[in-house]
DNA sequence: GGGGTTAATTTAGTATGCGAATGATTAACT
DNA sequence: AGTTAATCATTCGCATACTAAATTAACCCC
């Protein structure tokens, strides 16, 4: 029994509810993979970048992902008690903290990281190159705007 | 320094990085809205959707939206405790628990309704037609694809 | 070189979200 | 009718994420 004001967008159509609903398929998708291997998907976001440069401080870990640092302090002290991390304070500017993969945190990218491509490449079945473009394009247009709305209130 | 192995995805490539931002992006927005209103983004989705359809079940509420029935609980629980909506046992099917906006919820749809509209013209300036389509389309595409992915493994 | 500002990290508090397990009720099947 | 299965709501424990405020360290400017 629908109200007869149907000016109001349907949830299911607009760009928010589709961001919202894409990002927790993926989620739900990689979480499932990293569960076999007690990952945590917090974790993942940081051993992914790690794994491409070691050393990074916390706060240079936060910008690149957009997450913001108290979110970071949590998940990196659990992933140094797991073992899959080192913290170690700098020494020329010891406000910052540089994190270093263990040896341990570096091999789980062999077993890891094919989750990523799988589910980017199952992700994308049957979309066309251009529509995929479209997708990233849009995404990224999408946050410039919404940047610049905030920026402006 | 980069290691030498470049053929990990960069993060900001990805489809799921790109789903991500883009979704914590509408989420900032919008946040920074409901706030001044006192109306966590969490009871925001409810509403919404009980502003178009009244008396949903807790259930149909959670199916709609794609959100786990515990986590609907306790957004609904605050919503009652707040004063927005009033929870009714159904009384031909004892298990369900029907919704109704109270006065006070359904007040609340002059003042919030404009915000999604709002943010979604926004997000979408200086984005072609075909590439808003591409998007929903994509987004849309993208979960299926995930969801068959799931159910096969 | 002191005082104020900025930067990086941390703590505390709160909200959101999920999975697993449980309770309560109804439906389905002998 | 009585047992079993399915459905809806809930509780619990944990992970993720934010804001606001505190802490520590570095920088800058007079």
């Amino acid at each position: 029994m629908l109200k007869q004001t149907e000016l109001i967008i349907k949830p299911d159509e607009s760009l928010g509810f589709n961001a919202r609903m894409t990002h927790r398929a993926f989620t739900r998708a990689l979480q499932a993979r990293l569960t076999k291997h007690n990952i945590p998907i917090g974790q993942w976001y940081y051993l992914r970048v790690l794994w491409r440069e070691d050393g990074l401080t916390q706060k240079a870990l936060s910008d690149q992902l957009g997450i913001m640092g108290p979110t970071t302090v949590v998940a990196l002290r659990a992933m140094e008690r797991d073992g899959l991390i080192k913290r170690v304070r700098n020494e020329s500017d010891r406000r910052k903290i540089n994190i270093y993969l263990s040896e341990k945190g570096k091999a789980l990218e062999t077993e890891l990281s094919p989750y990523i491509e799988d589910i980017n490449l199952q992700a994308s079945d049957e979309i066309s190159e251009e529509d995929i473009e479209a997708f990233k394009r849009v995404s990224e247009k999408i946050r410039l705007n919404l940047e610049a709305f905030e920026a402006a209130a």
